[in-house]
DNA sequence: CTGAAAGCGCTTACAG
DNA sequence: CTGAAAGCGCTTACAG
C-alpha cells in the first residue's frame, strides 16, 4: 500500500508513487501534470518536485487510453530509400512533433502486400490518422479496406488505382505533375527543339500519366509531332533508365532532347547517353523531375522541376491535422506547385 | 449491456462487443485472440466469424498497458534527409516490422536540444527500446538523464562526448571508420601519390577523428610527411565543401589528391575543383565516404567506402531485439565492415 | 481545492 | 473448456 521513496529499479514510477509520496490523490496529480488551475499552487509545488525527485516518465498510452484519443499519426512511405521521400518524411515529422503527435513511420518497399501489412500492424496502435504515399498499382478498396472508415488518410503523392470512393473520399496532396513537365517541355522547345521524347517511368502509374500529358499539352500547343515511339517506358530508377536509352535512337531522325519521368530516370539517361558516346548537355538536351540533391552536381548540371518535398511533408501533416480538427469538413485536394530549374543538361539543339 | 450487432460508426469495436455478438466472455475472445489452444475449435471459429464480421480491430496500447510490455522502438536520427540514414531507416523499419515492432520515428536535424526534446516525447510513449544516431555534440551524461536506466539504448555512427558510462553502458554499432580511410589512402599512396591531403569534416566528430587516424596510418606507415595545413575542416556538407576547396591550394606544393571525409564533402570538393578548373579524376584524386546512390553517377565516378546502410539499419534492430531478449548481457560493440569501392575519380598523380 | 470511484480495452490467474 | 473478477496507468465527473 505504501510507495517506497526509492522505488525498485525494475518498476517505472506511477502516479500513485507520486501521489503517496507527497500525500495527495493520484487525482491531484493528474491535475497538476495537466496543468490544472484547480490545484492550490503550494500544492502543486510539493508534487512537481516529487515528480522530478523521482524521475517520473508520463505514459501517455494510459492516458491516451482512458481519453480515447491518440497522439500519433502513421506515415506509410513506398520508397523511405529515394531521397525525395526521406526529406518529405523529415517534413512530415518536423510538424507533426510540433503539434504533439509522434510518428509511426512504415515502409513499403514499393510492394503492395507489403503495404496492406504495415496499415494492419500500424492501424493496432491506434493512429489518430494516416498519411500514405502509395505503393504503385495499390487499390482503393483494399486500402479502403485495411484502415476501415474511422482513422483518417492523406494521400500523397499518387492516387490509389480505381478511387472511386464517393461515400468516403480522402484528402489529397499532390504535385502539379501536369504543369510541371508542361513547364519543361516548353522550355525545350523554346531552344529550338523540335523532336522532344519522353522518356521513362511507368506508363500505368498516375504521375506519370500526368507528366506525359503535360507533355503532350506543350507538344500539341507548339503544333509539334508526336512520335509514338519516342514515349519509352522504364522503372523509375537510374539502372533500368540506362538500360532504355538505346530505344531513343532507333528510328532516325532521332529525338534531340528527353523530357524525363523524373531526375533519377534522367541521371540514368545521361549516363546511358555517355556511353553511347553522346553528351548530355552538348549533343542532348535533358530535363528531369523533383530536383534531387544530386540534380545540382550532376555532371552536366540537370535541369529540373522543384517540389521542396520537405515543406511538401510539413505541408502533408498540417492538412492532417486540420482533418483531425474537422473530421467533417469537406475532403480537400491540394496541388503544390512546382517550379522549374533551369540548368546546363537543357543545351539548344546541336546545329543542323 | 447487450451490444448492437451494427454498433454505431463512431464506436470502435471493442472484445466486448464480440463477445455479447457470439455470447461467449471476453476472456475467451482474448484466448481466440491469442491463439491460444485452451479454445473449442468449434467455440473459435464463431468467435473468428464474429470478428471478421465486425471488423474487430485489435488495441494493441491497451494489451501493452494491461501485459507491461512494448511493441514499438523508437529510431532518432540525426539526419534523415541524408540518403545514407534514410537508407538506414528502411532497414531498421524492415527488421522491426518483422519482428511484430512499429518504429517511431523522431529527426533532430543535427540539433542537440531537438534530440532532447525528442527522446523525451519519444519515451512518453514507452518504447521497448531506442536506437540513436546522435546529433553531433550530443553528451553521454545529458542522454542518460533523458533515457533512464530502463529503456536499452542502441548507438548507432558516432559515439557520444564524455561517454563515460561503466554502470550502465549501451551497445553500439559502429562502423569501421578507421580501416576504411586507411584503405583509401593505401589506394592513393598506390596509385603514387606522395601528397595527400585530408579534406573536410569537424574534427572534433568521433567519426571525423578515426577517419583521420586510419589516413594518419597509412601516411606514417608509407614514411610520408603529413603537412598540417592539408587537414581541412568543413561541415559535412556539399556546400560548405565545394567552398573550402581553395584551402588545398595556399601553399605549394600543393596535395595532388584529398581523403575526403564522406561523399557529400567529396562531391562538394569536385564541385570547387570544376570551379579552379581542376579537373577531378585528372589532375586531382579524390575518395569519399559511404558510397551513396551519386557516388557512382557524379563525373567522375566517386571511388568511395561502402557501408551498406539498408543492412547496417537491419544489423541495429537485430541487436536491439536481442538486448530485449537478454536484458543482462554485457554490452556489445559491434563494428562493421567496410569496403574500398573503386572508381574514377583516384587518378594517379599527374606526370611531373 | 481535494479525494473516492468508475472506467478506457485489454489479459491473466483462478474457479468451476 | 469457459467465465467472473481484478488490474495495467491513467482521467474525469461527482461529492464534499
Amino acid at each position: 500500500m505504501s510507495t517506497d521513496s526509492t522505488p525498485h529499479a525494475n518498476r517505472k514510477i506511477t502516479l500513485a508513487d507520486i501521489a503517496a509520496g507527497c500525500n495527495v490523490s493520484r487525482a491531484t496529480v493528474s491535475l497538476v501534470l495537466r496543468g490544472s488551475p484547480l490545484v492550490n499552487k503550494h500544492t502543486r509545488a510539493r508534487v512537481e518536485e516529487e515528480l522530478h525527485r523521482q524521475g517520473y516518465v508520463y505514459n501517455r498510452a494510459a492516458a491516451n487510453l482512458r481519453r480515447r484519443t491518440s497522439s500519433s499519426v502513421a506515415l506509410v512511405l513506398n520508397d523511405l530509400g529515394n531521397p525525395f521521400f526521406a526529406e518529405f518524411a523529415a517534413g512530415v515529422d518536423e510538424a507533426l512533433g510540433s503539434a504533439g503527435y509522434v510518428t509511426l513511420l512504415g515502409s513499403t518497399g514499393e510492394s503492395v502486400s507489403r503495404e496492406q501489412a504495415v496499415l494492419g500492424s500500424l492501424l493496432e496502435h491506434g493512429p489518430a490518422g494516416i498519411i500514405l504515399s502509395p505503393a504503385e498499382g495499390s487499390e482503393a478498396g483494399q486500402v479502403r479496406r485495411s484502415i476501415g472508415l474511422r482513422t483518417p488518410l492523406l494521400l500523397f503523392n499518387r492516387e490509389l488505382e480505381g478511387d472511386i470512393d464517393p461515400d468516403a473520399p480522402w484528402d489529397r496532396l499532390m504535385l502539379d505533375n501536369q504543369r510541371g513537365a508542361r513547364l519543361a517541355t516548353e522550355h525545350l522547345i523554346s531552344l529550338g527543339h523540335r523532336r522532344i521524347a519522353f522518356f521513362g517511368g511507368h506508363a500505368s502509374s498516375s504521375s506519370c500519366q500526368q507528366r506525359h500529358a503535360g507533355y503532350l499539352e506543350a507538344m500539341q500547343a507548339a503544333g509539334l509531332a508526336v512520335v509514338p515511339s519516342w514515349r519509352i517506358e522504364s522503372a523509375p530508377n537510374r539502372v533500368d533508365a540506362a538500360a532504355q536509352c538505346g530505344a531513343l535512337f532507333f528510328e532516325q531522325p532521332a529525338p534531340t532532347a528527353a523530357v524525363c519521368y523524373n531526375d533519377a530516370v534522367a541521371l540514368g539517361l545521361m549516363l546511358g547517353l555517355y556511353q553511347r558516346g553522346i553528351r548530355p548537355g552538348r549533343d542532348f538536351a535533358v530535363t528531369g523531375f523533383d530536383d534531387i540533391a544530386e540534380a545540382a552536381l550532376s555532371a552536366p548540371p540537370l535541369t529540373t522541376l522543384a517540389s521542396t518535398p520537405r515543406a511538401r511533408g510539413r505541408q502533408a501533416a498540417e492538412m492532417l491535422l486540420q482533418r483531425l480538427r474537422e473530421p467533417q469538413a469537406p475532403a480537400r485536394r491540394t496541388v503544390a506547385p512546382v517550379q522549374l530549374v533551369l540548368r546546363a543538361s537543357s543545351c539548344p539543339p546541336p546545329a543542323a
